[in-house]
DNA sequence: AAGGACAATGTAAGCGCTTACATTTTTTTA
DNA sequence: TAAAAAAATGTAAGCGCTTACATTGTCCTT
């Protein structure tokens, strides 16, 4: 005890860099309005027009006066007016992105991927979250187009025709993502929902299971949900099952509702032995109430995801779930919206990226105990 | 099999609105330049300045000239042009945020909370990640200013003296989150890192532990984890134990390099009873290295994390770990801000939130077996 | 050495909106 | 009912930047 640099306390550590102790006016500055790009001109003895051509395509420009020019930015600590710079070239070099939460880590991997992407492109995203509500995502649409998006990345496809039409009207290139839906106008980057999920079920089939439930988000207003239980479905049918059979529950996404549900849906008399869920915080709610009620997983009961976000792998067992390439969805469609942006209307296209099954501990065959 | 609604293949399902079959020059509006206010004024026959007014202060203006202005804009489809807007109101009603990552859930929920507190103030919000990295934000920082944020949330408090002065002389107002420090000049909203550290370490020490280790990130660049360190060293020595004794590493925030971490730190001689970990993330993941390890959590080694997302209550056994009150958190930051940039300086100061002891499943008292 | 080609720079017209101020219309007051 | 006060509207000057076009300066070419 009594060592060495215990001395700071919590809130006094050095090592803080900060303007506390400054006098309140201590800075001239402070009130004077920020330079303009003609403060700059005239700094550097050149025309306005000069200094714009300077920051913007500087090999327009002698190599003399750049450098008179930038010393003077730098003197001045100039920043050009974004307002202005907007209203003059008709771009804001800012791409909007509407995703329905960000609460949980679905979205937020493709999403930083797409900033980042975004990023190399001197572009800048402004995030919306529509909270799994289509009357606010059409608001948020708005909203962004009139703040001078250049581009909006959606999630999904089901949204009204009115706000297609305004889009188009807007003339603001669109890409969808989380989706492939090569039959729709605007592009679209994701994977097959529907292909997905059918995979994941017809592998479940084949382990022996012929009792299946499915725990998914309201398929109402979104198509990745309904795509995804019409997977299940179709995989049913293709192995000369009823579907009509399944036993479908819809709730919202989180990780309480999925327990829930799961209670719901072991509550029946003849349990099912394998439950899917839309999403893998569905699962992992699941899979808690599981423990909870004592049933082994995947002994008694399998359950399986979607998205293959990090909780898969941390659950105990594992989750067998759909692998999303997140982060490359992320940044392809990020690329397809740079490209749109900038006019090239021939070279992008729809892209579809492929899932994988990624088949963990809680998915197993079919057992007599149950 | 053979039932009703399954007809709809995986990508033809009929619930989509969209713009498949259009052809491509159907819209002759779409070649057209957006309309503008002046386009507006002439087809409600008022001037401009009734327009602006009536869309900014509808009360300013009668009730006649409201309506027809009203219909003319919805007649027109208009859309104020965001650039000009803000080069005349200097003011851009944008709020940015940059925050290390959104890969995981740590800022996801306060962020998410932030926008919706901002939107109901109709402001919009720029969101940009560091990555962990000072060069990075304060390269944020200066895009976002340059894009007009009226303010910006920042997550901690270390930064250079230039970046600072930076947004003193551009006047932006700045909120510090994720930390409390009523000492800095910009305001924060947030708890203090080191005093929450402290008190669950005391909880640590209360159940006999005394070989304790730590896995942190890395403290150089990043204020919050320095202080979770300092807490605990602060809490040794008021227990009289000796802070030099405590074994640290640290590493960037992952599941995998929580789990290395704690391998290395498992491989010693002299095990440790108990390992801190900074966040639920680097927790998770020694914890999935322990059940590797077929080490028995908490009867072998207890395991703590810090946050308290999603994460802590899925694993098994749940963690325990510091709640820290995220909603709260993103709504009180962005009420600070608004109010800030409305220029009610004396309104707003720094808030300090509670954070609370989750004690969970996976701390336990010292056991013989080791 | 004169003419032309090209590079470097300057001039100035907007971009679409807000808002101070001027003007007109309506309402109130004596 | 006329004058004063208040409300509604119009006029027009920017906001800070980009860019088409005009001008000037340089360097070849013949």
């Amino acid at each position: 005890m009594g060592t060495n640099g215990l001395k700071e306390t919590c809130c006094h550590s050095a090592m803080m860099a900060c303007f506390q102790n400054l006098p309140e006016d201590r800075n001239p500055l402070s009130t004077q309005a920020p330079p303009t790009l003609s403060d700059v001109a005239r700094h550097a003895g050149v025309s306005t027009a000069t200094v714009s051509r300077c920051l913007n395509f500087p090999d327009k420009v002698s190599a003399a006066t750049r450098d008179r020019v930038l010393s003077a930015v730098s003197e001045l600590g100039y920043t050009p007016n974004f307002g202005a710079r907007v209203l003059a070239a008709k771009r804001t070099n800012t791409i909007g992105a509407i995703i329905p939460t960000m609460e949980n880590a679905i979205f937020a991997r493709g999403l930083q991927a797409f900033q980042e992407e975004l990023e190399k492109h001197g572009v800048t995203m402004l995030v919306a979250s529509s909270s799994y509500s289509q009357d606010i995502e059409e608001q948020q649409i708005r909203t962004l187009v009139s703040r001078g998006a250049d581009g909006l990345l959606l999630i999904g496809a089901h949204r009204s025709e009115a706000i297609y039409d305004f889009l188009e009207r807007q003339q603001i290139p669109v890409v969808l993502s989380w989706v492939y839906r090569p039959d729709l106008k605007p592009f679209s980057v994701g994977f097959d929902n529907c292909i997905a999920m059918e995979e994941l079920t017809r592998k479940v089939l084949e382990l022996g299971h012929r009792k299946i439930a499915v725990i998914s988000a309201p398929t109402a207003n979104n198509d990745r949900a309904y795509q995804r239980v019409l997977g299940v479905r179709q995989a049913l049918q293709s192995a000369g099952l009823d579907p009509a059979e399944l036993l479908i529950r819809e709730t919202p996404y989180g990780i309480d509702e999925g327990a829930e549900a799961f209670r719901e849906i072991m509550a029946v008399q003849d349990r099912p032995t394998a439950v899917l869920c839309g999403n893998d915080v569905l699962a992992a709610g699941a899979m808690r109430q599981a423990r909870e009620m004592g049933l082994s997983i995947p002994d008694e009961v399998s359950v399986t995801g979607f998205d293959d976000i990090q909780l898969a792998s941390i659950v105990s067992p594992a989750l067998t779930t759909v692998h999303v390439p997140h982060r490359k969805m992320g940044a392809e469609a990020a690329r397809t919206l740079v490209r749109l942006v900038k006019g090239e209307r021939d070279v992008s296209k729809s892209l579809r990226l492929d899932t994988t099954l990624h088949l963990r501990g809680s998915l197993g065959p079919v057992t007599g105990r149950t």
